[in-house]
RNA sequence: GCCCGGGUGGCGAAAUCAGGUAGACGCAAGGGACUUAAAAUCCCUCGGAGGCAACUCCAUGCCGGUUCGAUUCCGGCCCCGGGUACCA
């Protein structure tokens, strides 16, 4: 064999290999346990980077590991096709955003080739292909007659110089990235999804999701944000100086400090405070300004708050005491009913909002123990007893909040309400280089869902993009069009799907990609759900919330079964330069390709396993590298002279020197500890430590006969089986040099060897008030009064119980004993 | 602002499940061997302080608590990262 391990040599040869004979194609058998292994596909924004190769070689490992395993498994790969870069690349360097797309794919899929990345590439898919995207438009037809999807208003960032909506990573401090602008709130119709009426499903499944990490089951609930609470009516009160007819809806989950209310705030766009400004300019100033802020919430909540008083007044419905209604910027219409009440004695925001107003706190709830010192300096949040609330008074915060409950609905004035912070998916977005949203606006017929014979609706690729909205609303096929129930002159929607909704579905889609009939077929039975799906924990709410939604409409549908699409999953972490996320818009990306031609794909991978646990974020560094360099290029000479030397074809008999026995025993220690990690752990990095320390043991080893080379053998044929999973060229090759002729990838796992790990003597820590005095080699059978003795007459032990009284000892059976002295 | 993570040597990290030896494994650095030389390789040292040494004390972001024993559990802070619904 060759005695330099030279990567350039190996990989190419053995990556064309595979490919040609298509050994990760798989298909389904109904005989075989499935294993449907997947990452979070990429957006093609041009090159891979650190990000990228990190989870996708987690996801390899993780698809190997379970090869060896013998089950049939699956790992596809993709492209997250559509989206907002390749309008801005468009714009940039004049190249359709298809196009665009289209080159990075090439580019990407031979970078993830070149890392030995074990695919099918046979159910590749791209959703910005109409065969993809075909069947989200069939699906959203049905759904529309189905009423989960809606069309309503709703808030985007408008830049009123470009004439165009921003997304929330266009707006710079309120402003407009290219121009400058401040930027305005603007309500327009959009496309919603009917999300909150799975939002009870999609909170209490996340109970039995035990292969989901607790952060992100934790993170899901707080954002679907169950809450109960009483929804009540602030009645109109025409006969004041500034008259009003409406009532006011306000939901809280406070009821218990309703006597404390002071004022209700509505949204600049309430019918409330549009009318009141009728009249009144100051108002409508104060309005206007609302109106130029951003929608993002980050920037809601910590903007200056600020209102105005519109002179209406509502009733209190319990006091019927007269309530200013003020307008205040941080209300925003179509979150819950766009009004609040405002109780400043018990809410940190309506303390600071009434101070600053001048605004009256009335202290209503107290503190069980104590009293409430006046005047206030903070809200009082806490549950306490209720005063100053007429008949209420003297109740607990939870017996009031039953009693101010049970009173409303007893005078028609409100009820209680089960509330979700949860809000319905806008998927409307005013963009081209998205999927077409099938609907057809007719004079006589009104919304008309594309009829199926029709589908796909297909984007057409002859735009040219000035960044002025989108060019779909000009263009001349694709706008005009004849009502498909009546034939009149008609006009086609030109928004276009949130990406979020390709990536929603394609798990499902991998599973049958080439099926041109249906959405899906029987074979998504099969490989649902995805047994471990690897990707960005940047990703833990909003993708991977709508892709359980999105399986739950399907299921509903009738195609899919089960409830849930994924088993098991690992959120990685971010990879980091300079402190913060790699990305290309920050231009702070590490580009792998140098690398890999320096190095070696396997290098790579090797590196980027054990530089950290897979769930921790990693600080990137090129240090490190050359590590994963010299342990590969030793492990090849280790295995080299070896070789050299005769390889031994029969198993180490009985009768194994001492050292032989150590070895041996290191050998099943290190098969165990690697199947742990990498099976339940999903911890890359310390199996390989666990294997570099074999190898440092077989480098000290001197075998003094066949029998101890049967046992270095064994150690080398292990390690190229563990490591495997992660560098499959270099254990390739070895294993083939230690004389197997089938190739390791389908290699059995190997098995530990329990027997070999029994001892005879166990090392004890002995410690003295918590503190480590000595250790102690004790008979693995010694009873706990043996053990007792043998600590405390240990030469550590005596130098520190010397004159003190023995109080306590505690003895943890085959790890340690701690005598307690004083 | 709110929700979720993270913080351990010069650096990446380990100590899991289950509170029980803090720093495995590797990088960098320093010293040595081999070599005409370099590369490669091999050996030694490597948290801080004290000590000839045996050994002792200090040390896991900060403050406090529980415990025989806390990197690990609880309470309160500080800093960093992610998300915050139109980046993906």
């Amino acid at each position: 064999m060759e005695e330099k391990y030279i990567p350039q040599n190996i990989e190419p040869a053995l990556q064309a290999k595979w490919d040609g004979d298509k050994v990760y194609k798989v298909i389904e058998d109904p005989q075989r346990e499935s294993f449907y292994s997947l990452c979070m596909f990429p957006y093609p924004s041009g090159r891979l980077h650190m990000g990228h190769v990190r989870n996708y070689t987690i996801g390899d490992v993780i698809t190997r590991y379970q090869r060896m395993l013998g089950k049939n498994v699956l790992q596809p790969m993709g492209w997250d096709a559509f989206g907002l870069p390749a309008e801005n690349a468009a714009m940039k360097h004049g190249v359709p955003p298809g196009q665009w797309t289209h080159e990075n794919i090439d580019y990407m899929r031979d970078q993830l080739k070149r890392l030995g990345f074990g695919y099918d590439w046979d159910r590749e898919l791209a959703t910005c292909d109409p065969e993809y995207y075909h069947w989200e438009q069939w699906l959203f037809t049905r759904l529309l007659k189905k009423g989960m999807v809606y069309k309503r208003t709703a808030p985007v960032n408008w830049c009123p110089h470009d004439k165009t909506v921003l997304a929330n990573e266009q707006v710079i401090d309120g402003c407009c990235w290219r121009c400058d602008t401040a930027v305005e709130r603007r309500e327009i119709p959009q496309w919603f999804m009917r999300i909150t009426a799975y939002a009870d499903e999609l909170l209490s499944s996340l109970d039995d999701m035990d292969g989901w990490p607790e952060a992100v089951r934790t993170m899901q609930r707080n954002w679907i944000g169950r809450s109960q609470g009483v929804e009540m009516q602030f009645a109109a009160m025409p006969d004041t100086s500034a008259p009003n007819e409406e009532d006011l809806t306000v939901y809280t989950t406070r009821p218990d400090t309703l006597m404390g209310v002071t004022y209700v705030a509505v949204a600049a766009e309430h019918p409330l405070a549009l009318k009141a400004a009728e009249n009144n300019s100051d108002l409508q100033a104060f309005i206007d300004e609302c109106r130029t802020t951003e929608t993002a919430e980050a920037a809601m909540e910590t903007m200056e708050k600020k209102g105005m008083a519109t002179g209406i007044f509502v009733s209190h419905p319990v006091s019927g005491e007269a309530i200013p209604v003020w307008v205040a910027n941080f209300v925003l219409m179509g979150y819950g009913t766009g009004a609040v009440m405002a109780v400043p004695a018990h809410d940190q925001r309506d303390f600071e909002f009434a101070t600053k107003y001048d605004i009256p706190v009335k202290a209503v709830v107290y503190p069980t123990a104590g009293d409430l010192e006046q005047p206030l300096t903070a809200a009082f949040t806490d549950y306490g007893i209720l005063k100053n609330s007429d008949q209420f008074d003297g109740l607990s915060s939870e017996q009031a909040f039953d009693a101010i409950a049970d009173w409303l609905k007893k005078n028609g004035k409100g009820e209680r309400k089960i509330n979700y912070r949860l809000r319905d998916w806008g998927i409307s977005r005013q963009r081209y280089w998205g999927c077409p949203i099938p609907v057809i606006y007719c004079d006589n017929c009104g919304t008309v869902p594309v009829p199926e014979e029709d589908l796909p609706v297909v984007l057409p690729l002859d735009v040219e993009l000035d960044g002025a909205g989108s060019p779909l609303v000009d263009h001349p096929d694709f706008a005009h069009v004849n009502c498909p129930s009546c034939g009149a002159d008609a006009h086609r929607e030109t928004d276009t799907f949130d990406t979020f909704f390709e990536s929603s579905w394609y798990l499902a889609r991998f599973t049958c990609a080439d099926q041109n009939q249906a959405m899906l077929d029987e074979r998504a039975d099969y490989w649902l759900p995805v047994d471990q799906y690897v990707g960005g924990i940047e990703h833990a709410i909003l993708h991977l919330l709508y892709a359980r939604f999105f399986h739950k409409l399907m299921r509903d549908e009738g195609l899919v079964q089960g409830d849930e699409p994924i088993k098991r999953l690992l959120t990685q972490g971010m990879v980091l330069m300079d402190g913060s996320k790699m990305s290309k818009s920050k231009g702070n990306t590490v580009d792998p390709e140098s690398l890999i031609e320096r190095y070696g794909a396997d290098t790579v991978r090797l590196f980027i396993m054990f530089a950290s646990p897979p769930q921790m974020s990693l600080e990137w560094s090129d240090d490190g590298v050359e590590g994963a360099s010299r342990f590969l290029r030793r492990l090849w000479r280790q295995v080299a002279e070896h070789v050299a030397d005769g390889l031994v074809t029969e198993p180490a008999a009985a009768g194994l020197s001492e050292q032989g026995k150590v070895l041996y025993r290191q050998v099943h220690l290190t098969i165990k500890k690697v199947t742990d990690d990498i099976e339940r752990r999903l911890q890359v990095n310390t199996a390989i430590a666990s294997v570099m320390e074999l190898m440092n043991a077989v480098g000290r080893f001197t075998p003094q006969d066949d029998n101890d080379r049967a046992v270095v053998q064994q150690a080398l044929e292990t390690a190229c089986l563990l490591l495997s999973p992660v560098v499959p060229h270099i254990s390739s090759v070895l294993w083939q040099e230690l004389g197997h002729s089938s190739d390791i990838i389908d290699a059995a796992w190997p098995v530990a060897d329990e027997a070999a790990m029994v001892q005879d003597e166990i090392q004890y820590i002995v410690q003295v008030n918590g503190k480590l005095r000595d250790r102690l080699q004790i008979a693995a059978d010694a009873d706990q009064q043996t053990i007792e003795q043998l600590a405390q007459d240990s030469e550590g032990v005596q130098r520190h119980i010397e004159g003190k009284t023995v109080r306590k000892i505690i003895v943890v059976p085959g790890r340690l004993v701690n005598i307690v002295v004083s």
